[in-house]
DNA sequence: CCCTTATATGCGCTTATACGCATATATTCT
DNA sequence: AGAATATATGCGTATAAGCGCATATAAGGG
């Protein structure tokens, strides 16, 4: 029951669900989600973290830069569907579809953060 | 993107999954669900009227009684598969049991509260 | 009309959440 | 080794959540 309430705490925040919507386009790292998002680093990596710590994400370290990535296993054995619920949800948000064109914006002039990151 | 945020914190807490768990197994007045999961009258009565204010229940006055159960048409046109989610997560969860089965005594040996509640 | 019962709500308190600032940690490059 | 960059985290603060107490509201019964 507890990890229940976790799981939908680590919902139950604008800037997490915004995370979910980008990181179901692709994989990003920290800076990137910073920019596309347009929030300070700390709030960055802190809701990442929260995220992960609940089982939504998992992390991949590559150098300088934390690559965070939707964890669909982990989700799945937990609660089947949830992250399609959120998906679902923010398919046609007006909000989450701006995220993901400054997303794809991102891309195609170079990553967000330095060149090295996302080659 | 507000709305999706109420959603999900209406599930953030324990005493509301609790209550979603009895009431997806029949509809319940206040007085029944104060009794069987043990809480105040404050607490039941709040916590039912955030779980209704974010759509998850439908509620039903009848004299003194208000009677909340779960508002399958609400929720599915927000949010399709939520409520099947957490009803799959509460399951086999303990405390969710020894719930259900508090609230079947309850059926068994007359209504929780006053006799004219549930007749 | 008063009393009882069920439910809702204003108020105050306690605890939890979210965030920025500054700083720590870690890695790469020179 | 030292500088630069990316990320994580301790701390303080502002805001929100949860709850109990007391009280308000509302319906029924004597």
């Amino acid at each position: 029951m507890r990890d229940l309430v976790k799981t939908f705490k680590a919902l139950s925040d604008e800037t997490r669900l915004r995370m979910l919507n980008v990181l179901l386009e692709r994989e990003c790292c920290v800076c990137e989600v910073m920019q596309v998002l347009d929030i300070s680093q700390t709030r960055a990596s802190r809701n990442l973290g929260m995220l992960h710590d609940a089982g939504f994400l998992k992390m991949r370290k590559d150098g300088l830069w934390s690559h965070y990535s939707i964890d669909y296993e982990s989700v799945k054995t937990y609660c089947p569907n949830l992250v399609d619920v959120v998906k679902m949800a923010l398919e046609d948000n007006e909000e989450a579809v701006l995220d993901r064109e400054r997303l794809r914006e991102a891309e195609s002039i170079g990553s967000a953060c330095a060149p090295a990151c996302c080659e």
